[in-house]
DNA sequence: TCTTCATATCTGCGCTTGCGAATATATCGG
DNA sequence: CCGATATATTCGCAAGCGCAGATATGAAGA
């Protein structure tokens, strides 16, 4: 029987050690810290991260195989949005985890960059006309 | 410059996915999960897990050059201990993570299976004269 | 339909990882 | 020193990952 990555949010057997190599990486931890809140598009993560689009695309790709992301077309645009896992270990830890990342400068940095960009987004050639992130609360 | 493992642990820029790669493999779960609350010997390890002796030493030597866990040698064995990371939020991830592990049907087999191989000792052949496993209290 | 823009995927490369099998090291008892 | 035991390391291989660069897809507008 083929595994295929959707199957990793069955509730049964979820196994943890896919979530935590979803969060190896510290390209994704950043996009899932400026995620993790809001519901943002791709154009905001290229112009935050100040990295190559197929790169963040990539990422996101892995995320969203992981299922700890989802995505939402919107004309042009695709949006990106947190996922709990159904599994209750894998959620609480990766709450917690995104709650402890807000901790880290760097990730401080990342935020308080997204809000500027957010104000002045004619700044940026990249966020002509992008829609905006819009700030969810996922349930804790 | 050369990086090397030891680094991972110095105060200052500790990076998360570090501690997430060492996170992310499921026998290296299960030994985290057995290590969690008890100084243990590698035998042990061994005869739980019925996996290969240079498989557990491997993935053992891969969570100490992520400075997670640390050893000591007494005569013949080895012990093994878990070793909480200085950065305080990888610290705590941690110790969540190895706390919502115990809740997991898997984990609580494996130290089902160590609490009845440390009471008969004598029945498996590696655990013969084998210092047992002994709890320690890991500040939290 | 043609173009442009936003995003995704493919290609090729080098590095890391995990594995089993074999071998090395370290300690102990004789 | 010798053999046995406990553990660590090395080797060769296959799979996976991250990257940059190139290309493909999909939507919108002229």
């Amino acid at each position: 029987m083929m595994y295929t990555a959707c199957m990793a949010k069955t509730q049964a057997d979820f196994s943890l050690d896919v979530l935590f190599r979803a969060l190896a990486d510290s390209t994704r931890l950043r996009l899932l810290n400026l995620i993790a809140d809001r519901e943002i598009c791709v154009c905001y993560f290229v112009e935050i991260l100040k990295t190559s689009q197929p790169k963040v695309s990539r990422h996101l790709a892995y995320l969203r195989k992981a299922g700890i992301v989802a995505s939402r077309r919107e004309g042009k645009w695709m949006h990106y949005r947190l996922t709990i896992p159904k599994d209750e270990v894998a959620a609480r830890i990766l709450r917690e985890t995104l709650r402890h990342l807000q901790e880290r400068p760097e990730m401080k940095r990342d935020v308080a960059r997204l809000s500027s960009a957010c104000c002045a987004p004619q700044k940026y050639v990249l966020l002509q006309g992008a829609p905006q992130p819009v700030l969810v609360h996922t349930n804790n």
